[in-house]
DNA sequence: CGTCTATTTGAATGTACTCAAAAGCGGTGG
DNA sequence: CCACCGCTTTTGAGTACATTCAAATAGACG
């Protein structure tokens, strides 16, 4: 039997799976019968924005695929700043991987930017499919293969570059992400003060000016 | 038949492979025809402190698993500076994942700071046990989201931290490292000038002692 | 003991931060 | 339509963090 529905998820639509079983037909594409067991297990949940899906000492239960919206995740330091790991848009997915796993609580918090239509999978069904299935420990894999590539990135960045060139960075690799987001955000993940990316910006325009 | 071996290559020996066996353990530990498996595909090479197994444009063409010995993997930037991005000790995994994938020229050099004994899986026979084995994409998948985890984590101690808790966080995280590798080296990774890192030893000692 | 490399020190410079204040920019209500 | 509110972005002055370059010192190894 399915299990009962808590009240603020739903059965996930076929519009918001068909976003999902195409993301995995880039790696492996789904069979019917693996389509079945994802449309079984998956939750679909609508947010508001400044909603957090995931809050410091929370255990992180799921993996969030995100159908439409933007979440930021982030940490906050002992003084109260905020400091941006990753964006999630339309295609991707967000969750805290290490107090998933560890079952630990959290220090990260996840928010909705934008008004956002996700699919959550709970951790047991995601262990089940795992342990039944090679696609889907295939299909993660490389999911987080390329995310980890991505991160490898962004450290590399971090500890050559300066804020100008990181900025420049961000802006080319992520256009979707850039136009949308407040600078404040982009400040926080690429780890400067608002007040410094925007002299950055303004460094930035005048050169190309000239 | 197993492929010739070049020469620099040789059978695995029963003690390396009993590291790797031990590491595998810890997630879901292989069965005899698995290790069997292992047995078959991989190669065991010494590498002597300096030598390169990686160099910037060629393809990353294996999974290395450190045996003994320690290695550093890094970038180097138009100015000809270098950027440690991954330090790779005892039992742990090191490659250019992003090339070996996509099997694009890698814009990284992987390089022995000691005197070294790794193992090295080929692409072609990794890929075949990912096709016919749930366990090795189980175990692989499991052994990335940990230093995923990892580098989130280095990721967010960069763009929230001073250098000064970064070196103190780094010698806390890795005592196994930091007690070996050169300051040069720390200091690489940490994103820092080794002037300014020997600057930052001085005032956390005089700190100490106060 | 000398040679080579790694580490430390110092002065001048550059990059980025803090704090405070001003300017811009949607909404919303009158 | 305009006035006001709350929020983001910009500006500026002063400060702190980190770099550059050059030179001195300390360690490691044959």
């Amino acid at each position: 039997m399915r299990a009962a529905l808590d009240k603020k998820s739903e059965v996930a639509s076929e519009e918001a799976l068909k976003s999902l079983f195409d993301s995995f037909k880039e790696i492996l594409p789904l069979k019917q019968h693996e389509k079945d067991e994802i449309r079984f297990i998956a939750r679909q949940r609508t947010i508001r924005k400044r909603q957090f899906i995931l809050q410091e000492d929370d255990i992180c239960k799921h993996y969030t695929f995100v159908v439409a919206g933007c979440f930021r995740m982030f940490s906050v330091d002992k003084k109260g700043g905020e400091h941006n790991i990753q964006f999630a848009a339309e295609n991707d997915w967000i969750s805290d991987i290490g107090s998933f796993f560890s079952e630990k609580p959290s220090r990260l918090f996840i928010e909705a930017i934008e008004p956002a239509k996700i699919l959550q999978i709970e951790k047991k069904d995601l262990l089940k499919l795992y342990a039944e299935s090679l696609k889907f420990n295939r299909n993660f894999r490389v999911i987080i293969e390329n995310k980890y590539v991505e991160l490898q990135n962004r450290v590399l960045q971090n500890i050559s570059s300066t804020a100008e060139e990181r900025y420049i960075f961000f802006i080319e690799q992520y256009p979707h992400l850039s136009s949308r987001l407040p600078s404040t955000q982009i400040a926080s993940y690429l780890g400067v003060t608002p007040e410094f990316l925007s002299k950055v910006r303004k460094t930035i325009s005048t050169k190309r000016r000239s």
